[in-house]
DNA sequence: TACAGCGATACCCGGGCGGTATCGATCGGC
DNA sequence: GCCGATCGATACCGCCCGGGTATCGCTGTA
């Protein structure tokens, strides 16, 4: 079994139509199929069942098909990890969703510099979803996640920081002067709407509430008086004046966890887990 | 790169030798001089320091080994998985070592089999240090492991059981009629030395105890009164009459634990999983 | 200084990968 | 019900690359 040969599987099963698979892969099909029936040959098994006109997996190719997948993951992060090694000057990607406390990176960036044989840290702002593909190709080296939100199948972690969750209301409601709130009252708000979030394939959830983004979106939308949700405290201080963040007793606290993938043999990230360990 | 290229480049990084590499890879030197060198091209990184006396591992070469045997575990793994799938009756391998709570496991898979559509389950006895290997090549699908002593990086697992330790002693020692004792008390017993286990390499750390390999043999040296141990309660439950089992009051409770590779997608092993949780 | 050890290089051969052309089966439209 | 379009499989070809043998060149040692 090959790289290669587990690159055309892949390409095959998504698409479950070799010519386009081979389109994907830049090659033509006759030797895809070929490539595709020594595979099979080779393990003595039919991944894929074919008429001439239509293509399915078979539960050993579903099964190959999520294997082939994190083999490919792991080659790229290898790729990617030797070549970062071999530079002089290491640095590290911490891979970081918008709505981090801002106050604990900033803690953990200050300490870590501070350390003797410090690598440049270099920020990868981005999407909840994508940080555990991040680290699972080696774009990232280190993420800093939210529990129970973020998956971390796969990933080691050590908890940094729980907090409390609040919800962000129009100064002027109602709701606003509370001092505790439940999450059953949040929701029963009918002029206020649950915000919708986009889901990994940047599609949103039916719902009455208005699609958003980001924060920043979200936090306009509230003061007109449109939404309102749910969020970790440490997102929710410094609102402008025409926001209120109410306390939400029953919602389930947020820990905030650094992770790196189980196998991770970097110096620097070492280093960097453990200074954040000790904050 | 490829994965015969990883195969190549692990061997010469384990030998540090070309002409032994080639020799365990049954080709012959030149072409594995070409494999390394095209893929240190490839990357654009130098992996292997060599004069035409030594060969050396440079840092970017560590690291790929590294990354390099995990792929190669996983490569193994979706092999073994895939040919698993394709079998009509699914199997799925449980890997317990000897000592392993009887009692737990005879429970776990009376409670399994009643399940609609349990797979058959074989049990695969091994070392305790085994276990993370065969979960990550896929010899085995799930593992009974116990903390604090076992490693668990890569794998997800779910707690079961939590019991204290007790020294085994011989019935006729005078500690043995103590209903509770230290840890510094055992160790403090100049004629009982306590036994040593081989580590991963079957070599045994230096120490006047006596080397052992398994339960029986130990309870046989214990009788004996030529040494003693201190193992979790239930391995230490219908003892021979001529042994005795006392409460270590400060040893650390271990806790048995279900565990399975982190990205494990196998029906049967989640049904097991669940089953296992519940108990 | 000569020799042994070891990795690199030169050169050759064969298998396999990728390409084009075409077949054969299946399904949809008229 | 037949024809044509679609799509995977097959046949055949050329070339690259993987593997082999022979040999070179460097290095450490006796």
């Amino acid at each position: 079994m090959e790289i290669r040969e587990l690159r055309y599987f892949v390409a095959v099963a998504e698409e479950l139509h070799f010519g386009k698979a081979a389109e994907r892969l830049e090659i033509a099909q006759p030797p895809l199929s070929r490539a595709i029936a020594r595979l099979e040959r080779q393990l003595a098994v039919t991944l894929l069942e074919r008429t001439s006109r239509r293509v399915t997996l078979t539960a050993a190719g579903a099964v190959l098909l999520s294997e082939a997948r994190s083999i490919l993951s792991a080659v790229a992060a290898a790729e990617r990890r030797t070549q970062q090694a071999a530079r002089s000057r290491p640095r590290l990607v911490l891979a970081v969703k918008s709505g981090t406390v801002g106050e604990l990176l900033a803690k953990l960036l200050d300490a870590y510099r501070a350390e003797p044989g410090a690598a440049t840290v270099d920020l990868l702002l981005c999407e909840a979803h994508q940080q555990q593909e991040l680290l699972q190709n080696g774009q990232a080296d280190v993420a800093l996640l939210h529990l129970p939100f973020d998956s971390v199948a796969g990933l080691d972690t050590e908890a940094l920081y729980t907090e409390g969750q609040v919800a962000i209301l129009p100064a002027s409601h109602r709701l606003a002067r509370r001092s505790r709130i439940r999450v059953a009252e949040v929701a029963a708000v009918p002029e206020l709407p649950m915000a919708r979030w986009p889901d990994r394939g940047g599609n949103y959830p039916e719902g009455p509430g208005p699609e958003v983004r980001n924060l920043t979106q979200l936090f306009q939308l509230i003061a007109l008086g449109l939404t309102t949700v749910i969020i970790p405290e440490s997102a929710g201080t410094d609102l402008r004046p025409d926001l209120a963040a109410v306390p939400v007793s029953d919602a389930p606290p947020v820990t905030t966890v650094i992770a790196w993938p189980s196998q991770s043999r970097l110096r620097a990230a070492a280093d960097l887990i453990r200074v954040a360990t000790r904050l």
